[in-house]
DNA sequence: CTTGACCCTGACATGATGTCAAGGTCGATG
DNA sequence: CATCGACCTTGACATCATGTCAGGGTCAAG
């Protein structure tokens, strides 16, 4: 199989394709004579756990430490357990966070009467002094990527 | 107010504070003599109120319009009202995503023993076929960045 | 005058992905 | 055979908000 084929079959763009090779994820595929990457059937396996991964929000590193646990026959399940529990606590993080935003969107926009007049609460919170002061540093990236 | 004191007082990095600057979302301010930066009252509420509007998930062009209406003593608060409440929809879909994910990912969990044994429906679960099949493009951006 | 705390600009990095360009290949049809 | 369209290859640039670093100027206190 072709990097085209390939890509019809997992829904991994061409593209990603070779960049989770230029990465590392995936091992560098056989190439025929004219220079065509020609993929097995354990690589295509390897792509989709990849993608499924990142359908799931991991991230690329995460995503290599899981394939070194898929690949590494030995390993204790508990190993693998712990990081997916780790990452939903994360994704609960990080819906959490949104859902305060949104939260505090609707407080102010319940203010608002939404009509001709100019006066507009909403306006008016987002021009005080910050609520939530001092940012840290919190990565977020959990890629969702959803088809809406 | 210079930078440095600018930063301090809202929370933003100096980085930032140019970053806007650079992109449009705040006037350039006077220069003094030896070509610092000095900011006048009016500047520093602006970036109060894009350092507030970041916080609640809007992205800078998203922002720059909402800052179009704020400078505009007219605009109808229905209009501002409108945005906030797409944009809380825009947060809710998010969060329920990443809820998704996270529920996905704890229905592989459950099945796992989560001992020493190598067996993991996890790994296999990711293994298998997507799930999700097609992704398409979603931006995501939301960012929360919170102090955790 | 020196030192340390500022400020300035400009450039490069991040992460995952798209897109575009310039060129080689393959298969089918004229 | 020539050619066209569909496909593959590589490499580069763009996105978005932010950090960080380098190299240089400024200022105030000692």
């Amino acid at each position: 199989m072709n990097s085209g084929q390939v890509s019809k079959a997992t829904g991994v763009s061409q593209r990603m394709i070779r960049h989770y090779e230029s990465i590392g994820l995936m091992p560098r595929p056989d190439r025929r004579d004219n220079g065509y990457r020609d993929y097995s059937p354990a690589s295509i396996e390897r792509l989709r756990f990849i993608a499924n991964a990142r359908d799931l929000g991991f991230q690329v590193d995460e995503i290599s430490v899981l394939l070194g646990l898929w690949d590494d026959r030995t390993r204790a399940s508990s190993e693998v357990k712990a990081i997916a529990l780790e990452h939903a606590e994360d994704l609960a993080r990080k819906a959490a966070a949104l859902e305060a935003m949104r939260r505090t969107l609707l407080e102010l926009a319940e203010g608002c009467s939404g009509d001709a007049r100019p006066d507009c609460p909403i306006l008016a919170g987002l021009a005080e002094p910050r609520r939530r002061p001092a940012r840290q540093l919190t990565e977020f990236s959990g890629k969702p990527k959803e088809g809406v």
